[in-house]
DNA sequence: CTTGAACCTCTAGTCGCTGAAGGGTTTATC
DNA sequence: GATAAACCCTTCAGCGACTAGAGGTTCAAG
């Protein structure tokens, strides 16, 4: 039986976070010490770790929460486990990409500034007229990943 | 003059938008119309504009007040332009390197699945063992770009 | 039996918006 | 001048995925 904080260091998770999980379902309500105290057993430290490793993969809570009940209901689930992760690599992928519009933009802001001291800075001027931009680095949503 | 509603529509910007960046004081408090509503002039358009290219480029509202600042005083603010846009090419850099081994692994979890209606689905595999992972994949904080 | 680390609940804050409720104003048309 | 539609106002709550803090209780070691 492991306490919510040995559960925390065994997965690099935080006490905190745990609670949450709780709050939101995704962790079930584990079993309590005479005290009141959170104890939990293994099956829940392999639920815990396929929720953070979930989320090092960036999927959303979500996602977890299916791919969860999708382990636990073995019959077929892997047309639609791999259907998730088809979907998340593309989110991952267009991310990507938009982040390296930005890259390109951003590495062109800084040299073309770099040397002269000039009161002409090239990263403000660059941000006052988006006409001088050559890509279109219009960033969407991030919120899957968490800190 | 503008309305607050044709300012939102020259910048690509939703009017409660605005209306925030007004409360937390990254916009003037405008002038108002004898009835209270907001009416913008060109020096608040041009603000805007650059707040939002700004976003657009990834900064965080905290690095745009910085740059707001350093646009409003030019004596020598280039050196310190250039380095806010450095920090945050390096943090669009680091999110480059951490989704691009996301995406490495979560194809290989994926092509790995496919074919074979084997009641073993590897995406589900995959989750309950870390050590099968080939990269270090952690996703950091995905936290200045909003919607 | 005492200490102190770890636990508990509850609430509020983070970031950058977004949406909705319940009104008031402006403008165009009749 | 009336009316209606389109716009605007304030205020508050919510998103996702946590994180931090206050103020109190329990547990394990010495």
């Amino acid at each position: 039986m492991l306490t919510i904080g040995a559960l925390a260091k065994r997965t690099g998770t935080k006490v905190q976070t745990i609670r949450y999980y709780e709050t939101i379902g995704l962790m079930p309500e584990p079993a309590r010490s005479e005290g009141g105290q959170r104890r939990y057993d293994l099956a829940e430290l392999d639920r815990l770790a396929f929720v953070r490793h979930g989320r090092q993969l960036g999927f959303s809570l979500d996602a977890i929460r299916d791919l969860l009940d999708l382990a636990d209901n073995p019959a077929q689930s892997c047309a639609d486990a791999d259907s998730i992760a088809q979907r998340q690599l593309k989110q991952v992928e267009d991310r990507i990409a938009r982040l390296q519009a930005l890259q390109f933009e951003l590495k062109r802001m800084i040299s073309d500034c770099g040397q002269d001291s000039v009161a002409q800075c090239r990263v403000l001027e660059v941000l006052r007229n988006h006409s001088e931009c050559l890509t279109d680095h219009e960033v969407g949503s991030d919120r899957s990943i968490g800190s």
